[in-house]
DNA sequence: ATTAATTTTTAGACAAAACTAAAAATATAT
DNA sequence: ATATATTTTTAGTTTTGTCTAAAAATTAAT
């Protein structure tokens, strides 16, 4: 498979995991920031290579085989996420960009030693699952901090935005995975929250909220 | 940079370390097992970058900014090579062809802090000098088994064939980097040696003594 | 000094992955 | 139901890196 085409396969998987319904060209497209003329090539190739069903204009979803190789390439820039942060001392708005180049080295041999030796880590530095070697991923509680009821209390496990804006923000306001969040107020008019950390009150926009995973205790 | 013009700067820059002339097209296309009409082609375009100094029918040499480019290429490779020994526990006939893959990942502030993490390496697996981050080469002192006389003995410090079945037969053979190698006797018929390591004698030919650096202690 | 052999370059073609512009299909709105 | 808007596909280019076949330049041999 080229690095295209892997890239390809993996926002189609993303766009799969919130969707449930076929993916169009469109979206996908906009992923990818590509035009939608380009996109319908690429999944004529794909489809061709079986690893997706696609039919004119009704859109795309992963085949068992696209499924497995797409969550492999998941595995592989999960799993160099966590080497850069844990190993090499990066901070977790750095590593995305340069996972995006290292998830497409081949070797499964290499991908099972790093897995090793990182000790097997179910999570990335982002919060999100990594895929075992046999495309098991472990099933992750979450709910949007948006969702959570005034009163309530969550611990921060996990970003659904991982852009490097978002992170530093998040940075520089001490809100880091495992950190716990009480919700204080919603303020109905624009949808902005108050919540409180470490016994600090701090407002929100909603859009923060919206993109930030929490877990009930 | 493309991966096909680092893979072209990087063989230019091997053959220059040999050769001393400036370096023919024909062994520009064994190299890189292509043909010499697109060795040409890449030339052009290395030349147009200003990466090589380049005239029609007279070979090419690494300009200054080339050479640069070169070593950094060299240093990525070298450095992930060390990587996957020491860390990953991949042994030293395995890693080539991965570490192919990892020079060309981009991001310097990676390579510097794989350095780091690996205590800056001055070697790679197979002996070869890694450059700094500044471009400067350790200077390794070494000679080719084949040219040491009878009854020295010389410390093996490096290969000049790295492939897998060279690698693999030193294995068999219980020689590694750091082994003591005494030469004993010569067959000038067929060149070939008969060597003595920890106390047991061995008869090689010319072929792996031509592939084999020492060190005279 | 010619001729022959070798090396290198040009010319033209091809596959992959992108693009633009235009046509076709589908979805939405009146 | 028809017109309008949106989405998607096709058709035709472009760029990068490769190839084959043929021409040109260089080197080696008589
Ligand atoms: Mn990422
Ligand atoms: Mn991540
Ligand atoms: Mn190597
Ligand atoms: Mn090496």
């Amino acid at each position: 498979m080229t690095y295209s085409e892997e890239n390809y396969l993996k926002i189609i998987y993303h766009l799969s995991v919130v969707s449930k319904a076929d993916i169009s060209t469109n979206a996908i497209a906009h992923e990818m920031q590509t035009k939608a003329s380009s996109v319908t090539d690429m999944l004529k190739k794909l489809a061709e290579k079986e690893l997706v069903s696609y039919q004119k204009y009704q859109g795309v979803s992963l085949t068992q085989k696209g499924f497995f190789a797409a969550k492999m390439i998941v595995r592989k820039h999960r799993l160099w996420e966590v080497f850069l942060v844990e190993k090499l001392n990066f901070t977790w708005d750095e590593v995305h960009e340069i996972a995006e180049e290292l998830e497409h080295i081949q070797s499964d041999k290499l991908i099972n030693k790093l897995d090793e030796f990182l000790d097997f880590p179910s999570k990335d530095p982002h919060g999100d699952p990594i895929p075992d070697r046999n495309g098991n991923l472990p099933k992750v509680e979450k709910q949007l901090l948006s969702e959570l009821a005034i009163n309530k209390t969550g611990i921060c496990v996990g970003v659904k935005d991982s852009s490097t804006s978002f992170l530093q923000y998040l940075d520089k306001q001490k809100i880091a995975l495992g950190t716990q969040i009480k919700v204080i107020e919603k303020e109905s008019f624009d949808n902005s929250l108050t919540i409180e950390i470490n016994g600090n009150k701090l407002l929100i926009t909603n859009k923060i909220a919206g993109n930030l995973f929490v877990k009930t205790i």
